[in-house]
DNA sequence: ATCCTGACTCAAA
DNA sequence: TTTTGAGCCAGGA
């Protein structure tokens, strides 16, 4: 993604480009895509975002739970089977839904950052 | 404007 | 460690 063509994205295109930037075999919470995203407070807002992605984006979608490093959808449905399923294909273990961030936490550099989000 | 909802978070218990 | 409760912020009705 170009820097300065990464100013103008719209917030909701700028969260779609982190997600887009975390690496197979790893995780990340709503909340810090926010802040990488350089939008502070608005985990919730990285969820919508998440649903509203278009489909051909092909986003890692399942590499983003929450700040408990847990899957965020109730045990019983088809999204949380779903999620854990395409997190094991990617060698992350996966505990009642709960992931060690200690082990697949994401942790981006300052300089990958700076470069994709110039804000 | 008001109320409700949610793929959230933090701190406290 | 898990559960609560308050706080949070957009969207939609």
């Amino acid at each position: 993604m170009d820097p300065i063509e990464a100013q103008n994205l719209s917030p909701m295109a700028r969260i779609w480009t982190i997600v887009n930037m975390i690496p197979h075999g790893k995780v990340a919470s709503y909340g810090k895509i926010a802040d990488y995203a350089g939008l502070p407070g608005r985990a919730r807002y990285v969820s919508r975002a998440l649903k509203q992605a278009p489909e051909h984006l092909k986003l890692p979608w399942h590499r983003v739970i929450n700040s408990q490093g847990k899957i965020s959808f109730k045990l019983d449905t088809q999204e949380f089977r779903l999620q854990q399923e395409l997190l094991r294909l990617e060698d992350i273990e996966v505990n009642r839904g709960k992931i060690k961030l200690s082990e697949y936490e994401w942790q981006p550099d300052l300089a990958t950052l700076v470069m994709a989000m110039p804000f």
